[in-house]
DNA sequence: GCGAACGCACTTGTATACTAGTATCCACGC
DNA sequence: GCGTGGATACTAGTATACAAGTGCGTTCGC
């Protein structure tokens, strides 16, 4: 067997060959989603189970099992005796994740505001702090792990912590849409503002302010669609 | 290889071997599934999956593929090298489940309910004459096909087609805790009336009243998890 | 009799072999 | 030139073989 060859960059944890015994299918998942999201694998690009086995230095058996995982997210589609293909953009998808999203995530805020103690707050604006220096570095990379990491805080913070994994899921669709988003630079300095009203708010144990300043920044995403659309037509469904 | 033995009972399709070439997975999913909710796999039962196999006339291939997404819904445990068990019903869990169906279904009925259309109040009159026939009989397994197929016409009257998926693995949970209530055949009719409830506000367009009244209902199952809990303390965690 | 150590039976995880179905491309006939 | 048929090289789904690890039972030693 070839030795595995490393993904480069991502959030993805580092070797497929980690240190116990457990299963290699959670971090091929986490892997390939990653390369998805970031659109290192593209919209409508065709995969080979066996060649991203060969990639990444394992068979195909692990691979089909993190692709399961992928389809049940809508994230690659599956054609039977046809192949594997990353899902193109499908409007639909796109707004019923943010469907989800918004509904368990501001939900999950409401409460956060009324149990938010010293502690937690203060994670969080440390968290805040290390946003505000990605995006002084410009680092996408770095500020999307944080921003995950901020809206994961809020989903713990209501102290039901399998709301993220759902969450999660959804969110990646919307992060890929963000990723295309050229001008996203441009945006990173109103977003970390954005998530320090929600903060504030939750600090403040004002569950209103926080669902309405969350539930807002939660759909500046989806404005730009029209323009992704616009300048990657082909990432799209055709319909 | 042994001819596939049916599942006795439950909601779950007919045969692995159906008519096309599709996989078997989804469809080991659902059965096991049912069969976990049903208890008819007891909390905290090992699995194996050579037998399952067996008993289901395929190979460890597309079990493995089933009980991957059980696990991710938590319903087993897959403990490496030791053995695959029914998950315990873990309180903790049940509340996160409730968590999240109550803040996608509560949103999405709120939607449904400025939606309606005269077309779509039809579906649900007639699924909830179906219910009470099932009330009448006694016949929880129908009823319990009707009560899927009842929130999820309130999820997908919404407009968002993938909020019911996600919605009923949280359900899921709470569908096996109903199971457990040695009481609910009395309880059938009330939750009969519930759903009328909450039905008669979603066509007056009143998203308020269908809120509060499908809130209402979804926590009843909850209320009984105490008594649940001192009938059956083995099918419990043990913390 | 009792304890410890070895071994066997069984587990999940992974790799590989095999099956059945699809699309493409090329050659051949018209 | 064009249409058609078939070989071929892929695909995903499934079955099976193998590897690595755990726990329990038995047996040997004291």
């Amino acid at each position: 067997m070839a030795e595995p060859i490393p993904i480069r960059g991502g959030n993805a944890p580092d070797n497929p060959r980690r240190a116990g015994r457990a299963s290699a299918g959670p971090y091929l998942y986490a892997a390939l989603r990653d390369q998805i999201v970031r659109a290192e694998l593209a919209p409508g690009e065709r995969l080979s189970e066996a060649e991203l086995g060969e990639r990444l230095g394992v068979s195909r058996t692990p691979i089909r099992e993190a692709l399961g995982r992928l389809r049940d997210d809508r994230l690659v589609e599956v054609r039977p005796q046809i192949g594997t293909f990353v899902a193109r953009i499908s409007p639909a998808a796109v707004s019923d994740a943010q469907f989800i999203r918004e509904a368990l995530e501001c939900t999950a805020v409401r409460v956060s505001a009324e149990l938010a103690d010293v502690e937690s707050m203060a994670q969080m604006e440390e968290n805040l702090r290390a946003q505000e220096r990605a995006t002084d570095r410009i680092d996408i990379d770095a500020w999307q792990l944080l921003d995950d990491t901020f809206h994961r805080q809020i989903c713990d913070l209501s102290g039901h912590p399998a709301v993220w994994p759902v969450n999660e899921r959804a969110k990646s669709h919307l992060n890929r849409l963000r990723r295309l988003s050229l001008s996203m630079p441009d945006y990173l300095p109103t977003m970390v503002e954005a998530h320090r009203t929600v903060a504030e708010a939750v600090g403040n144990h004002d569950p209103d302010a926080a669902e309405a300043a969350l539930r807002e920044h939660l759909r500046a995403v989806l404005r730009e669609v029209p323009r992704i659309r616009e300048q990657h037509p082909d990432y799209f469904e055709e319909p």
